[in-house]
DNA sequence: ATGAAAGCGCTAACAC
DNA sequence: GTGTTAGCGCTTTCAT
């Protein structure tokens, strides 16, 4: 067969494992779906031809009548050290309903985050699992009215057409503060990321109300401090630098995640601060890199793994045709080290 | 339309399109593909009433014909600090060819990574870009049979059904062992992985030669010493504080990764030991947490985004129907930090 | 309990 | 240059 294209001929599909076990093409996709009204007989006839010719049902044609036993999963991007954990929980729970899922990498960028969404339907994913969205309530509805959507980290208690799942950030902020301060830290400042467009949607807008909250119920409202910066690279420690150099310093740091929290940690030992006595930090995502000996450094566990089987339940149970939005929060974890 | 399934209906097809432009379906779908034989007028015409409807071809339908336009890629694991980039890479490349990539993680797992491999061909992607796949060569080839396919970190230049893009694994050890050994270290030993099916095909295996090369163009042959563990995690760092406290302790140590090297470091620095003085290191990938003021490994960056540029270029020439292997060898950087 | 047949939304011959 | 039409491999009534 010199010249032809490699593959996708000897194509065995439903016809042939039909000729194959001598049945209809109708009664081999009944068996393929655990359809109503099948002897016993036939059913393991078949099975037994699907076994011999090695068929697989091909998704594409699935996908024009039926479902496509996949979901699609939108991450905003790769490296987020509180993604594998869900990702793992996902994978688990949707793996025995014999369902896969595939997942685009939108690159915190709203443009491709929109475009993977919408391929994401034309392939006629059965569901879709969005992580930590840039995308808006308006749009976000206008998808979910077309294919069941479940949201993690994506705080919107209100919505009607979709479902979320997320950490509840605001008591899990609002413990570790509460701990710091009961450490003797009264001074806590925040730091946490630049405002952006007029949404509570974020997980670090609820983690500030957390701190306010303890702040508050401390009698130290007139005390809190939330500071804000991007994500800081290695061309943007300067932030951190001028934040621990500055007169008012403050003594102890709750930082709405291990990316400010561990930079932060750094800094400060390098510029000669002792972590905790000079300066206490608390962080969130219980990253792998809190967890090294040289960084040690407290945090909040979101508890990823199962905030990713719930969150794969919910959809699964959308898919079935559950039409009421379930909007869940999962608690979480104070993980303590030595950084306060 | 109480009861009824949410969207999915009103559909726009290729159809609507059609009747909307007053033109044939297969007009509107030699414009969707830029198919010869249409004129401008019928084609801005059809353009117009694609735009005024919001129609988007069925990813679906189109599988069960032509192209899909997207392409699967598959992740050991989805935490390895080496695939952001990759990822970036690829999507980069892929984006103006208007190709989407859609990402499945292995969990390290075969029998994962084989399903999902062919999940993404009963999908009819139009390629496949496997990233350090535990698959060994007989299967790889079956696949490789079936679907365009591209394999990162994975060495097999004598493969022929199939194309691979590799950092140069060899060379780059090589390299960064002599630097150590011109710094004096003598005793340069290696760090890497326990040994695996009979394959070369790892990454860790070619990174091993280069480091026997170094050292036997060196003299110092005799010296080489291969130790072996999986990769830390919390528990088990007790081979690392082994390695630390044995009397015969290396004074440099070459890591196949950062995934040693960085566990190495923090607990040569717990245990008291000055790094470089006491011991020498240099790791692989050139992670995030590499670059950290705390740790300031040294480390090999396989310049991740440029392979997955490269590979994602190969795969849409081999999707265009080319049908020769290519194996390609990106060089690496050695990026020199204060660990040695 | 089983099968025949009508699509699903496209692509690609082929006809005009 | 444009339109007609036969599938692609399934699912799903509807007969039998």
């Amino acid at each position: 067969m010199v010249g032809e294209r490699p593959g996708r001929k000897n194509k065995v599909t439903i016809r042939t494992v039909a000729e194959d076990a001598g049945v209809s093409v109708a009664a081999v996709s009944k068996v393929l779906r655990n359809a109503y009204g099948v002897s016993t007989a036939l059913r393991t006839n078949v099975l037994e031809s699907i076994d011999r010719l090695g068929y697989r049902p091909s998704t594409a044609a699935r996908a024009m009548r039926g479902r496509t036993y996949t979901i699609g999963i939108l991450l905003v991007e790769i490296s987020n050290p509180f993604l594998p954990g869900v990702v793992a929980g996902v994978q688990a729970t949707l793996g025995p309903a014999s369902y896969q899922a595939l997942i685009g990498v939108g690159q915190a960028t709203l443009h491709i985050e929109s475009s993977l969404i919408e391929s994401m339907m034309d392939m006629r994913m059965d569901g879709l699992l969005l992580i930590a969205p840039r995308l808006t309530g308006d749009l976000l509805d206008h998808f979910a009215q077309q294919v069941p959507m479940v949201l993690i980290s994506h705080h919107e208690p209100g919505a009607r057409n979709f479902d979320t799942v997320n950490s509840d950030d605001r008591s899990g902020a609002r413990r570790a503060v509460e701990a710091m301060l009961a450490r003797g830290h009264g001074d806590v400042a925040m730091l946490s990321l630049p405002e952006r467009e007029g949404t509570d949607a974020h997980d670090y807008v609820l983690r500030e109300r957390g701190y306010l909250d303890a702040m508050s119920a401390a009698g130290l409202a007139d005390r809190a401090r939330v500071l804000r910066m991007d994500v800081p690279d290695d061309d943007t420690m300067d932030g951190l630098e001028q934040l621990l150099s500055a007169p008012d310093r403050p003594g102890a740091v709750f930082c709405w995640s291990d990316l400010h929290a561990v930079p932060l940690i750094n800094v400060a030992r390098s510029s000669g601060l002792r972590v905790p006595d000079d300066l206490a930090v608390v962080g969130y995502d219980n990253s792998p890199i809190a967890a090294m000996p040289l960084i040690d450094l407290s945090t909040v566990d979101q508890n990823g793994r199962h905030l990713g089987e719930v969150a794969a339940q919910t959809l699964l149970t959308r898919i079935e045709g559950r039409r009421t939005a379930e909007h869940v929060l999962i608690d979480s974890t104070l993980v303590q080290r030595s950084s306060f």
